[in-house]
DNA sequence: CAAGTAAACTACAT
DNA sequence: TCTCGGTTTACTTG
């Protein structure tokens, strides 16, 4: 979900602009951001287990609108789930599920139109349908990349080092990572807005986050409730802006709300346990260094976190788990000697499934294509979240993420 | 009223 | 095997 309200509070320092702007630049490019818009266009092939060249024709299309301006793309693709990223995931898989049952009972009644306007919110974007483009991105010597885990990281990793000078994204956890230069609501006419990470001190009162280091961004958006925490309850980013703002530590905060009874001493201990394991993976997640040909960390682990016992293991836990080279077990490993850096090199340029590395990945165009009966849609991975659901239409809300405390507030 | 929350909408392609 | 996001609008709550 990213940081919600972010990019709203950012409004002032987004600038207009059009891809003359960006004249050969080399580009990061986040690969399911477009895989999620292209694939809306044929979402009823994808229901139907049909063969399509429409998603790939979309990235075609916007990959020859760069090339005008003379830039260089560099697609970067998500990887395996990360296990500190929980809860609103499933509820996403139950609603497509409930979608998809609703858009073939109104197919099986006549009304198409409608059908399809269901199967739109069903559709299920797959590491085979990456493997399209990867393969398409082969074939044109453009640059790509298979994240070991979210395509966030590896983006902002390729730009810190200096391979990419900016990132197409629609996600405001970039700029929480470390992102410099955003690009966001590309359109087909090569309109798009820029944030850059050195505007931040041109925002005013009561938002200037431009004066906070980034680990101050963090605790703000642990704080109001991001990708890896659920937050305190009645907190947005204008408080959570507020109470960084006093300097004051996370835990010096948490204790203040204690002290006056907003928060109880259960709630502020998981949320400090969320917070740790969200700070280690804003600063440390893994990704593949294409020069290194290995996994590494997004920045260096510092000495606060190496040599002390306990920081070490929630940090080790909170990055995700790699392939151990001896056992090939998928686990989590603090030697980089134990990882497995062939696998995952085979993960990053998509021959392998990032999540279950023994599988040759596979264009799903290729795969229908061979075995002629395909079981890939949704209601064979998840035949008993299908089955639960007896047909039609059991329409109730279902959410998972819940708030882990609950505090009154006032303006004071 | 202002801040937070939730649900509905959009997309694509034509 | 298990998956990207944001914006708008209407509501609740202190
Ligand atoms: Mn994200």
């Amino acid at each position: 979900m990213g940081v919600t309200g972010l990019l709203t509070k950012l409004k002032p320092i987004q600038k207009q602009i059009t891809l003359d702007q960006l004249y050969s630049k080399r580009l990061a490019i986040d690969g399911y951001s477009w895989l999620h818009k292209a694939t809306i266009g044929c979402s009823y092939e994808l229901m139907m287990d049909l063969n399509t060249n429409t998603y790939l024709k979309y990235f075609i299309k916007r990959i020859n609108m760069l090339k005008r301006y003379n830039i260089k793309p560099y697609f970067v693709f998500d990887g395996a789930k990360i296990n500190v990223k929980e809860g609103i995931e499933s509820s996403r898989l139950e609603k497509r599920i409930l979608n998809k049952k609703r858009g073939i009972s109104l197919w099986d009644t006549g009304k198409h139109l409608e059908a399809i306007e269901y199967f739109k919110k069903s559709v299920d974007v797959t590491p085979q349908m990456a493997k399209c483009i990867i393969d398409y991105c082969r074939s044109e010597n453009i640059d790509y990349i298979v994240a070991p885990f979210e395509a966030d990281s590896q983006m902002v990793y390729l730009e810190k080092e200096g391979l990419v000078d900016g990132i197409i994204s629609e996600d405001s956890d970039l700029l929480i990572f470390g992102c410099k230069n955003l690009i966001t609501k590309l359109n087909d006419r090569g309109e798009a807005r820029q944030i850059e990470r050195k505007d931040f001190n041109m925002l005013e009162e009561p938002f200037s986050i431009g004066k906070f280091s980034p680990e101050q961004l963090r605790l703000m958006v642990c704080l109001s409730g991001c990708d890896y925490t659920k937050g305190l309850g009645h907190i947005g980013l204008t408080f959570a802006y507020m109470f960084t703002s006093t300097g004051k530590s996370i835990e010096g905060i948490l204790e203040d709300f204690i002290e006056s009874g907003k928060l109880t001493t259960e709630s502020a201990e998981i949320f400090l346990k969320e917070y740790y394991f969200a700070d280690c993976s804003f600063q440390f997640q893994r990704v593949f260094s294409p020069t290194q040909q290995k996994v590494v960390t997004l920045n260096d682990i510092t000495s606060e976190y190496l040599y002390d016992f306990k920081k070490s293991r929630i940090l080790y836990s909170s990055i995700g788990k790699v392939i151990n080279k001896r056992t090939r077990i998928v686990e989590y490993i603090e030697n980089d000697e134990d990882i497995d850096h062939e696998m995952h090199r085979l993960i990053s340029i998509g021959e392998r499934d990032p999540s279950n590395f023994q599988t040759r990945l596979v264009s799903r165009e290729n795969l229908i294509n061979e075995s002629g009966e395909t079981q890939n849609s949704i209601q064979f991975y998840y035949s008993n979240l299908w089955n639960k659901y007896a047909s039609p239409l059991p329409l109730h809300p279902i959410f998972n993420k819940t708030p882990v405390g609950s505090l009154s507030l006032s303006c004071n």
